[in-house]
DNA sequence: AGATATTTGTTCGTATGTATT
DNA sequence: TAATACATACGAACAAATATC
């Protein structure tokens, strides 16, 4: 068990007495698992609510404002509308978490640390699973980026589609958290401003070399062998992080013999 | 002072018009960062904001409650009171990334699966960091579960000590989304209803050799030998996952054994 | 410790917006 | 088009928390 739900407020003299929207936030989730809601379910209308927790109308308001950044729920307006039970979209889950790792000052190296354990990982176990045409959408993602970028707007979405590459495998894992992280941390490259830099510059990662190892990737998988997939991707990560590691270098070593103040702030930002 | 928000909203004509408090909440994020406010400063009070956007007080108040949801602020009353920001913590992220996976019905070998080849990364990158203080407090985790459980709830409190041995060592890694990753499946392992049936087991891994993995890891990093704590976790994490997978074969055997309608919902739930 | 001032927290009545029928 | 059912928004009055003197 985790800690602060259910029992009645803590008479805890000192603790500032709860407040009345947090008590009605955790009414609503006990609801929720009592009475077994799930996604397209509808909870009570505003004014039951407010009926039913003796409350004002801002204070469910709020409590409901609350439940739905959570993405617990979403509200509609309209004949039928009110409060349903949503299940929190993949995307809302990885915004929230750059919320919190925004402070964290991460860099390149931090993300290719993960990578390069996780994305053999999550190839081994989408290799059972993945059908024909999982394997075409890869074969046709590679298609982006196997010739030379006519500008660097091609460079960029070439780059993009690198990283989606990853994360069309990640889609056929059956390990849902691991999936998870690892669309996350491409994520991460794409958000990244210092890893935004790195992709405009030249060749941040041997195309031809990459492109092997994809299209050695995806025979590995047709053929159903997840312990070739999961070396291949072994190799694959240790060159692609080697280089960005070496273009970050680069990059920085520009910086410091630039003028002194650089006209736009180099505080790496996510999301 | 300048303009930004004025432009109209979109005239894109299907798209449904935006919502005032959301209006707000992506304005005051704006703030925040043209202003470049960081973790303590204060935003406007509650009336200035009011005035600013001409707006009504729920309006605004639905929207610090939104900001607050997401970790960004805090609100405090009284005197010199009012939305502070705030750096969201870990455990604000755990919850919301919980919320995330709480419908993907997670097993433990899905988590063990990332546990085995992120803990002997966190535990190399923790070795150069870690001082006297943290290995006395590993040796003084260790200490809690080197003997013999007396009753169930020692031998539960004894599981949770284990993981936490693990999180310390996490806390000194240099690496903030490897360490949040590797917390984050530590505490999901504690939540799991699952792995709760699986430690009031006896012996849900062994003790002596679990024990003396921890103290070799000690030892490693107490002579900073990155290589050995990575390569001694990765045997110790192999062991784990084996014992674990193997009691869970048996709690679900025994399940299927017992009467058709178990009491309570086996349904795995997250936090 | 008590009084007071400041600021958020809660309630309610009313009006407006939006989707369904 | 109109009627209906629902959320969304506004603002005024009052309650509760907390810092300061």
């Amino acid at each position: 068990m985790s800690e602060p739900d259910s029992i009645t407020p803590p008479p805890t003299a000192g603790a500032p007495r709860r407040k009345r929207t947090d008590e009605i936030v955790d009414a609503i989730k006990r609801m929720i698992v009592e009475h077994g809601l799930g996604p397209g379910d509808r909870l009570p209308q505003e004014r039951d609510l407010i009926a039913q927790f003796a409350a004002g109308k801002g204070t469910v308001r709020e409590a409901l404002k609350a439940l739905e950044v959570q993405g617990l729920i979403s509200v509609r307006t309209g004949p039928g509308g009110g409060a349903f039970i949503e299940r929190m979209s993949e995307g809302r889950a990885m915004s929230l978490l750059s919320n919190f790792l925004f402070a964290k000052n991460l860099s390149i190296a931090n993300i290719y640390e993960m990578r390069k354990v996780l994305e053999p990982q999550v190839a081994a176990s989408a290799t059972p699973h993945i059908d024909e045409a999982g394997l075409n959408r890869l074969e046709a993602i590679i298609r982006i980026y196997d010739h030379e970028p006519a500008d660097a707007t091609e460079r960029w979405n070439q780059r993009m589609a690198e990283l989606d590459f990853h994360g069309v495998v990640a889609e056929y894992s059956d390990n849902p958290i691991l999936a998870f992280t690892c669309r996350f941390l491409q994520r991460l490259l794409k958000d990244l401003t210092i890893a935004q830099d790195i992709y405009v510059q030249p060749e941040p990662v041997s195309r031809e070399s990459g492109i092997r190892h994809q299209r050695e990737l995806i025979a590995a998988m047709r053929r159903r062998d997840a312990k070739a997939a999961s070396a291949i991707l072994t190799e694959h990560m240790a060159e692609a992080e080697q280089h960005m590691l070496t273009l970050q270098a680069k990059l920085m070593d520009r910086f410091l013999t630039e003028d002194a103040a650089p006209a736009r702030s180099r505080k790496r930002r996510i999301a």
